[in-house]
DNA sequence: TTGAAAGCGTTACCAA
DNA sequence: TTGGTAACGCTTTCAA
């Protein structure tokens, strides 16, 4: 009684039998019909359809994949191991997400957006049994690579935006962090800056990769070897922030900030005029990822681009490659440096 | 022989009766240790629990939905009716998702993300009918007011983020459209701005009310009725540049800008500077949602301010209240003026 | 060309 | 407290 006040039933759905009865069928050939199989006769099947139409039939999923063990779904798993703030903030990934749904979307598949928060321990062998999604997708590696790693021996159709490391068994899709790390840092130099300081947390794969090419770019100097200095800094707006302000009153010289990220870079800039220091004249600051703030931010930001569509693009079409069974390797691309006003004249 | 060469088997996951026939148990038994049912006795339930964790045993999620009718999933739908680019841009949705999957997932459930484009008949009975989704999230009515509302009879798990219009049977979250764009444009009025055009289009029912604000405000100006004037414009930067490009080019004399939306109003300010204009000395500009863009582009954007994290707290909330049959109604939150610089002094 | 029946991996009811 | 069994709604193999 109570029950009948607090919990009301939904109008239950038709199913194939109801359909198969309205028609004066089987189920099997209802199912046959809907399925657009040869074996049924034509007008069967289109007076078939019709009853389905009218009441609205479609097929029940979750019995559909028990019986087919499949679920035409791809899950897209955010592993937020490194990141202070536990919400999904960085543009750059919202952004590869959108169009990760484009592309899954479009090859007829749902996609299951997971987050993944710390304690991070089993995560992804549970994702992996829990079968709910035919294949799986990481954006990041975060704190994960030794447990990529793992499943990545047992589970094929996995797919990982993030840095190629070395001796790796999973598939990576991601730019070429040292590559677009080590040009824009040569941009700062060729602009006569001497003192450029990285602001990042090197313990994530793919800012580790970005702080070698920065290590690289001052090595190599044209004029000698320069000092390197890394600035610890998280990735939110607000840690980068807080980081900035810190090595700002710690009186430490320096003429240039290469951000780990678009977004540490952004929050080192307003760190930077609040203290009272300009951008680009008193201190060059440049980015990585071409997020769309980038464009429109005040100073404009110096910043190395990454395709997201592209790399989307791509992802998918491994993941899916990986999914019938066939071999599929890891892929670099390109970055390139986008030259605007927070670098200096 | 060529299948074997394409196709080639994950290793076969284990299920509960593999679980049961290691552990000596009847599978029933195997299904009430790991639901912690109180009827398994507690040294059996520990080595079950041994067992099933060694060979790193995860429940099937197809075979358990199918059996029990419910997926622990939320399907959240983004209708792309209106859009010129059928790609999921415009930041605000993208932050407002990213806020969804918090909400979602610390309740225990998955989030499923679907795009939906034209064409678009029947995609929310679809949706419903294949029933992978216990509810669903609509993001933004698009074109589909009335989609919604023939939905509504009858399916009550049902939540969208969007404009309240007036005889709407189907449950809407959002802020208060029409005092929001009527203060920010009072506030134009107040800052001494005389011919003031409203951007965007109108027949998506959010932006109808925020024009419907804007009207409201100009006939009330305290010193008489302003003229208003409505600019047909797309969600998509390029359009809205375009749109704005067109406007001036028409050579029509205005000195401020409503934008639907910030997107929109950064692309005219934009397009604005393209064509030698100042913002805001010649012409002043406003949005609407304040994006992060806002508070960073330069100059920064004087814009109406929805809280997301609220607002999708809010929609997930009532969501959750239906699935248990309860009766949830409509929310309007609060918008609030957020004065940058592009309003002017 | 259609119907019957088995089975996908769970959970829950009924018996013991 | 445990075991057996039916059922969730569909697809597919085998018979007719």
């Amino acid at each position: 009684m109570l029950l009948a006040m607090t919990k009301r039933r939904r109008p239950t759905a038709a199913k194939m039998s109801d359909i198969a009865n309205a028609a004066g069928v089987h189920v099997s050939t209802v199912s046959r019909a809907l399925a657009g199989s040869s074996l049924v006769a034509e007008d069967l099947r289109e007076r078939i359809l019709k009853v389905a139409h009218e009441r609205n039939y479609v097929v029940n999923s979750m019995a559909r994949n028990l019986r087919l063990q499949r679920t035409q779904t791809i899950s897209v798993a955010i592993p937020l191991g490194h990141e202070a703030v536990q919400t999904l903030t960085d543009p750059f990934f919202v952004e590869l997400l959108a169009f990760l749904a484009d592309e899954i979307t479009q090859r007829g598949h749902s996609m299951l957006l997971k987050k993944v928060l710390p304690p991070m321990s089993g995560w992804l062998d549970r994702l992996i049994g829990a079968r709910q999604a035919d294949g799986i997708i990481v954006v990041g590696q975060s704190t994960e690579h030794e447990a990529l790693e793992a499943a990545a021996a047992t589970f094929k159709p996995l797919v990982v935006w993030g840095g190629h490391l070395k001796q790796q068994s999973y598939c990576t899709v991601g730019t070429d962090n040292v590559a677009g790390a080590r040009a824009v840092v040569e941009h700062l130099i060729k602009r006569g800056r001497r003192r450029i300081v990285f602001l990042g947390d090197p313990s994530i794969p793919e800012i580790r990769l970005r702080q070698l090419g920065y290590r690289e770019a001052l090595k190599h100097a044209p004029r000698g070897p320069l000092p390197p200095r890394t600035v610890p800094a998280r990735l939110t707006m607000e840690a980068a922030y807080e980081a900035m302000r810190a090595f700002i009153d710690s009186k430490i010289e320096f003429d240039a900030i290469v951000g780990a990220t678009d977004v540490i870079a952004v929050s080192a800039i307003r760190a930077l005029r609040a203290a009272g220091l300009e951008v680009p004249k008193d201190i060059a600051v440049v980015g990585y990822d071409d997020i769309s703030l980038a464009a429109h931010c005040s100073p404009t930001l110096t910043t190395v681009r990454q395709d997201l569509a592209r790399g989307s693009k791509m992802m998918v079409e491994l993941l899916f490659r990986r999914l019938e069974g066939m071999d599929a390797p890891s892929a670099t691309m390109p970055a390139e440096v986008i030259v605007r006003e927070s670098s200096g004249p």
